[in-house]
DNA sequence: TACTCAATGCAACTGTATTGCATTTATCAA
DNA sequence: TTGATAAATGCAATACAGTTGCATTGAGTA
């Protein structure tokens, strides 16, 4: 979730004409605190106006392109798409539940990284750092016995 | 690649027939210094003696399953698959190139990662944690400008 | 207004994985 | 050893997530 993002400037930004549909895009994935799956946004943004899943796809992969949407792998087959890290939000882990699906973004602090040593001597292009915990959450951990 | 590791007696070790074809897949994923795709499972053993696609994914579930195996996730569309930690080899991040998709393990230490804090108080189950870098390996960035 | 190009839609297609059911192979009791 | 049973494997069809090619629409510009 981002109140302080205004993402008509945020689109801008990087040189994408702010649409209607890529900002009602970036509005569900912003407007949400956990991550959501390229068909959730789709199935959201359907229900008011038609929109295409193919322009779902483009846009995201716009959107990641630019760097304004983070694309995170999960347990499971498809990608969930949340905002990138920027000047309001530090990069941050993610658990996945592998029950019902559902991503959660974890504390930014909540598990420390140190890489620096091994940045100095890694030869090839580092662009991203990804860290997910996959298991059950609570609510399932309390509906079934897995 | 391990060379401590007896195939036939981690798969008995978990109740599971040591088939020939079990053996196989096992094999080639312990034989290996990097995880592979099934599909790159599926064309090496294939080569040897005929094995179904079909078989191959369902001999890597049962191996997850058990956790003799690791099933990694990529930022591209397939899981990659490696030996499992056990006694011999510790967990480890993975370094994924989007250009050439060729994966590598890094060194268990190359990166530390501090949890245990949070792992008091996180109310889900956590069942294994991936930590992923993203970019271009050194190869791929000698022979074309990304 | 007419032209141009970016944005979107739609249908077909791809790569990856899963399912249902048939066939083969292994296990075990009689 | 044989026949019954279950496990393992094969094959075809299907599902799922994402991509491509090309047609249509719409926004900006002369
Ligand atoms: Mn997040
Ligand atoms: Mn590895
Ligand atoms: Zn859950
Ligand atoms: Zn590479």
């Amino acid at each position: 979730m981002c109140e302080q993002c205004n993402y008509k400037e945020l689109l801008k930004s990087v040189h994408l004409e702010p649409t209607e549909k890529r900002l009602r895009v970036l509005e569900v994935i912003g407007n949400n605190t956990f991550p959501l799956s390229a068909s959730d946004i789709h199935d959201t943004l359907d229900r008011n106006q038609s929109i295409n899943r193919v322009t779902v796809y483009r846009i995201l992969d716009l959107l990641v392109d630019k760097k304004i949407v983070d694309r995170i792998s999960t347990g499971g087959r498809a990608a969930y798409y949340g905002l990138g890290p920027n000047e309001h939000h530090q990069a941050h882990p993610h658990f996945y539940c592998k029950s019902c699906g559902q991503m959660d973004c974890l504390n930014p602090g909540a598990m420390a990284v140190e890489m620096s040593n091994f940045k100095k001597t890694f030869p090839g292009r580092i662009d991203k750092l990804e860290l997910r915990l996959d298991g059950i959450c609570k609510n399932c951990l309390k509906k079934t016995i897995n």
